[in-house]
DNA sequence: CAATGAACACTATGTTCATTC
DNA sequence: GAATGAACATAGTGTTCATTG
């Protein structure tokens, strides 16, 4: 998971996904894909962000590849009513001990990019500067 | 320059390093590209942030396409002891307007991440979740 | 038609190579 | 050798197409 402590210039959509959906899929078992789209969307409609339903599949994937994670099909709806398939998600023993460095990690370069997004306001829009 | 408001995920670095070009070009004339390089990357050193040169000489280019400012050729240091050649920039009318828009542009933009990055932080390291 | 997924395409950005004084 | 720039390469992510129940 070194490969999101890449200290650049800002987050990576992928690992700021991941650090939501390790945290739901902890929190809350039996959800799945295109519920945690919409809800994060719904989430984040107000701050202009609507991750894309590809993004969003392709970090339940790497999660699933990285062992995090693991797959059930359900039906969704009344048995015999409605026979739309889904996937649940939940974590797994690794997925746990995952969540725990995936947040730690994620704590501190949110915190970095918060640090230097307010540094760019403090540094443009700062106090009139002095003429001569 | 509409093609900064697209409220995406997070800004991006060309948007971001313009906004400080722009603002450092208006502040002190006769600054060049390896000087601004050189002062960003200390400025932002303890961000862990270190753009390229590739990056800011791009960001210069694509300034002076949009006519927002103007290239003069430079020696520096003392005639006839160092002929290393630069290239100062300043900017122009256009390039002042230009400078309004994007300033206010990347105010909004800046904050808007911001609050999206807070959020990601009260969301997953909030108060401990109460059970049931 | 909703959910999932793959294939494809594109943009932003970094790495490497080149040029000039 | 420092400053500038171009060429090339890659990563991240979005758009479109496909499949299945």
């Amino acid at each position: 998971m070194s490969k999101y402590e890449n200290r650049g210039f800002m987050p990576k959509q992928r690992a700021f996904l991941k650090l939501y959906l390790l945290n739901k899929i902890k929190e809350k078992k039996g959800g799945y894909g295109s519920q945690f789209l919409t809800d994060l969307q719904k989430e984040f409609k107000q701050y202009g962000y609507s991750p894309t339903h590809t993004e969003l599949y392709k970090t339940l994937h790497e999660l699933t590849r990285d062992g995090a994670v693991k797959r059930e099909k359900r039906l969704l709806g009344e048995p015999g009513v409605n026979f739309q398939e889904i996937i649940v998600y939940s974590l797994t023993d690794e997925g746990q001990e995952q969540l725990e460095i995936h947040n730690k990690l994620m704590k501190v370069e949110l915190e970095r990019c918060i640090g230097l997004l307010n540094k760019a306001i403090r540094d443009n829009y700062g106090p009139i500067k002095k003429k001569a």
